[in-house]
DNA sequence: GATAGAAAATGAGTAGACTCACTTTTGACT
DNA sequence: AGTCAAAAGTGAGTCTACTCATTTTCTATC
């Protein structure tokens, strides 16, 4: 690097904090640039730290696991997807069939790889460490405040905050049968909107 | 051992299986005693071969990964545990109430060791290895068939199954907020109490 | 610009899950 | 009893996530 120069003054506010960001910058690049040419398991830290020029000690001082660097990697995209899902104005009439619509789109974004999909799906709900546990509560914040608004729009629905956290609960089940258990996709939405439908209905305002 | 004898003869039928059998309790049993007395992440694959009295190699073929090895030692347990408390008379009156004697009872099980019951949890839904399925599978079967039943007994539910599925969701989604979110479990067995009355609520025949 | 102390970085080292080339045991057949 | 192939068992060795004692880099203060 080129040394002295006003550099070393007009850095002063923070240079050790640009550092640091940077350098997580490198480190999550590379971890996503392996982790989507060789998958997870095939991918080893050392890798990633050699892809972002750092020591493998470094690495864990950024990510406390493994799986914390598949959260780093993918949180902030996920956050994105959710968050464009929900602001996008509704195409249905009916709630059951709004919800659907967000669900479906969601379960998309995990259609090309199954592995790294439950894996994220595995850390959303059981993390493995609980270091990225702000990452995560986040992320599960924007699902629940997504869902709870397009129910509360709805009008018809009497607590959407519970309908909301119950309607991810099958979600999440019908998504890992798809992926882990083997079973159809169509099959577990099929399942999916049957469930949601029976949701609502039992959640009207005049019961 | 003693050589001979009509034993050679007598017992051809199946000497190797009865071995295998008996080194497979044998594991089991020193990995209980083990996860119990230490914990799972303390306990080591050395020292369940070692106290089962084979060699490391040999464990690996009756468990492919140490997650195996929890799923062998305590799905009997469990199994035995979901089948007993599905076979008790009711004791309430409305269905909704019987579905939440059931989780409570089955949540008390998981009560003295949250970790390991994470861990299990974790197992049941997202495994490790793909080795143990059908043993999870059974006991997923098991905690289906037993709602089922109980919902059917009820009578007034449209779809049985539909819905005993939808109930495990939300059970696994409440037991797992207060394991591993930290939440109280009271409050977390309240906001279940309300989701399941009003799932069934929306499953009635006279919708 | 020298100094000190804090923060960050490092990579050789550790630990433990899992493998595999080889040995031992078993049981059917003669 | 002897032979053989297949099944089961073995533990030294591998691989890799993660640690920690040490070094390097930064910044505040004089």
């Amino acid at each position: 690097m080129t040394p002295g120069k006003t550099e070393e003054k007009a850095a002063t506010p923070g240079r050790r904090e640009r550092n640091k960001l940077e350098k997580r910058a490198r480190i999550v690049a590379a971890a996503r640039d392996l982790f989507q040419r060789q998958g997870f398991a095939d991918t080893t830290t050392q890798q990633i730290a050699e892809a972002a020029d750092i020591g493998t000690g470094t690495l864990f001082l950024y990510a406390h696991t493994k799986e914390d660097l598949l959260v780093m990697v993918f949180r902030d995209e996920m956050l994105e997807t959710v968050r464009r899902i929900f602001a996008e104005p509704p195409v249905t009439a009916g709630i059951d069939g709004r919800l659907m619509a967000a669900f479906t789109r969601m379960a998309d974004y995990h259609a090309d790889d199954a592995d790294l999909a439950r894996l994220l799906l595995k850390e959303l709900v059981v993390p493995h460490s609980d270091a990225r546990r702000s990452d995560i509560d986040e992320l599960m914040d924007a699902i629940y405040d997504g869902l709870t608004g397009m129910i509360a729009a709805d009008g018809r629905v009497r607590s959407p905050p519970l309908v909301a956290r119950s309607a991810f609960a099958l979600y999440y089940f019908a998504l890992i049968s798809w992926l882990g258990g083997g079973q159809d996709r169509g099959w577990c939405m099929r399942l999916l909107r049957e469930q949601l439908t029976n949701l609502i209905d039992g959640n009207r305002q005049d019961a």
